[in-house]
DNA sequence: CGTATATCCTGGGCGC
DNA sequence: TGCGCCCAGGATATAC
């Protein structure tokens, strides 16, 4: 479940290893993966054929290669893509969606995803409300808490206007991107506030420790290589990240809270799963929440 | 318009 | 051994 620290460590294999290289053949093995590429996998494949990839770029949990033709390579790798930097005889995965050759007849590019939930498209770059050249389907992504142009001010004033709950607001990429499930848990687990809480309610300084506590998980998961589930997550070169220990909350359904010894409860929410600790995350007053999976 | 919900999609794991 | 169900969840379309 690849979130912002996920994507970034891809971005940056990526860069390694294709920036600079001239992309050749674009093999597209899975039509449900360049769906979004609204005029067809050929032409996907022709706006690629003989463009040299100049640079890496990523906003939330989107990732793109810019080229020399000024549009960009876009990805989203959904709940289980990978984009492996693999040699040529190497076996094809299981899974693999999208293949990219080179001209200099190297390592391949590939994009393997077994839910199809993660998709690709080829896009010019636009202007965005902030100045920043992005692509289209970019363009009303909020930034990510890591970009350094973030406005802690205004995304406090918004959470303000709105009338949500606080873990529904760090999941919408509209008002910040990059959060998704594991780091939303994680990060109202070290802030001590129910995911039910109002956005409305919360105080300034409340939002300021927030955002503090969400730069700081995003950070470290960064640093630890990214958060690795049921080896669907690895990073460019094939290789786990080793988060899951770290993790306070997320997925620790009856285990012991780290600061009270609480057992961590899980609730159903949004057609998922929320992780906290009954006691340090006490439920906002009025709220009832059915415990356990959603029904389907 | 703002917010909430339904839908897409696959296959590993598990109970029977 | 095999069948059927559960389960993961980001983005978007649709509903309220």
């Amino acid at each position: 479940m690849p979130e912002l620290p996920e994507v970034e460590s891809v971005r940056i294999g990526l860069d390694r290893w294709v920036a600079g290289r001239t992309v050749e053949a674009v093999e597209v093995l899975h039509p449900r993966s360049v769906r979004r590429h609204l005029s067809g996998a050929g032409d996907f494949a022709r706006r690629l054929a003989g463009r040299k990839i100049t640079a890496t770029a990523r906003r939330g949990k989107y990732m793109w290669l810019t080229l020399d033709s000024g549009e960009a390579l876009l990805a989203h790798l959904g709940m289980s893509g990978q984009l492996l930097v693999q040699p040529p005889q190497r076996a094809d995965e299981k899974h693999l969606r999208v293949r990219f050759g080179f001209d200099d007849r190297g390592t391949e590019l590939r994009f393997v995803d077994q839910r199809t939930f993660g998709h690709l498209m080829v896009e010019p770059l636009v202007t965005d409300a902030g100045g920043a050249a992005v692509p289209g389907a970019v363009r009303h992504i909020a930034l990510d808490p890591l970009d350094p142009a973030f406005d802690d001010d205004a995304f406090a004033a918004a959470l303000r206007r709105k009338r949500t709950e606080i873990k529904r607001a760090l999941l919408d990429q509209s008002l910040i991107s990059g959060i998704g499930n594991i780091y939303a848990d994680e990060a109202l687990w070290r802030s001590r506030l129910h995911w039910a809480r109002a956005t409305g309610g919360l105080q300034r300084r409340q939002v300021a420790e927030l955002l503090g506590h969400v730069r700081a998980v995003l950070g470290e998961a960064l640093v630890e290589g990214g958060t690795s589930f049921d080896g669907l997550y690895v990073d460019v070169n094939g290789e786990s990240g080793y988060f899951e220990r770290g993790l306070k909350a997320y997925g620790r359904a009856g285990s012991a809270c780290e600061r009270c010894r609480t057992p961590i409860r899980r609730d159903a929410f949004m057609n998922r799963s929320s992780f906290s600790c009954p006691k340090c995350q006490p439920r906002p007053r009025g709220v009832r929440v059915p415990s356990g999976p959603a029904p389907r």
